[in-house]
DNA sequence: GCTATACTGAACCATCTAGTTCAGTATAGC
DNA sequence: GCTATACTGAACTAGATGGTTCAGTATAGC
């Protein structure tokens, strides 16, 4: 089976797991922002959204630099390879698992139909 | 922008974040197992497994039926497909935005070199 | 130099998590 | 009926999480 790095992977899918962070991947993606700026958008403290942009940071998923007063978050190098591989990984398992299941889901619609419904 | 189903993808996104139950759905994709199979596996109780089990089948990720004494566990009906889609959107949009960096462009290029794809 | 802004760190809180033990209940098999 | 197996539920633990407030420090701009 393939080797993952289980201290990236579960840090990102435990940055991912929470509503709030998700959101600031989405707004980074459209441009960077301040922790003001984050914390604006998402109706928190700016000590409650460095917390989230600490854990995004350690995840990878996001990199920080303070330039004078102000600290600019924006998209991190790690762009989840890792996070999409194991979930196409999964998914590929989870339909060939399916698949007899489907099959015989298909053929009972068959017969229904038959059957005139 | 796409609209989520936030609860689907907090729970799953979270019950992705533990090593150990992605290592029980793992194991279902290569055979059903019960409680104790699983505790086995990963050398825990089976109350402890059995919180495991709990977390995966809130997020659709794990079906049981107890038959008798033993409750069997196999892949749940989710595939992960809105996992899938958050993350490939992710994804595209972090390529979108490093590509207006030249340097990291040159970076990316010269790992694909490396790796030969 | 003064003041407003932007962040940081410590401390606190409530709740959740990952695990345990212990005391059950229900079923399988002799 | 008796015993071993398989699970379940309650209660407890230590530590993480998501948030707050409050008291700083550092910088920008007049």
């Amino acid at each position: 089976m393939v080797q993952y790095s289980q201290n990236h992977i579960d840090a990102s899918f435990g940055a991912l797991a929470d509503a709030t962070r998700r959101g600031v991947l989405e707004q980074l993606g459209r441009a960077d922002a301040s922790i003001t700026d984050l914390a604006e958008t998402f109706h928190m403290t700016l000590t409650g959204m460095k917390k989230h942009v600490v854990v995004l940071e350690r995840a990878g998923l996001v990199s920080t630099e303070k330039v004078g007063r102000v600290r600019t978050c924006r998209l991190g190098r790690r762009g989840l390879e890792e996070e999409a591989t194991w979930i196409e990984g999964y998914r590929q398992v989870w339909a060939e698992r399916f698949d007899q299941l489907d099959t015989v889901v298909a053929e009972l619609k068959q017969k229904e139909n038959k059957h005139g419904r």
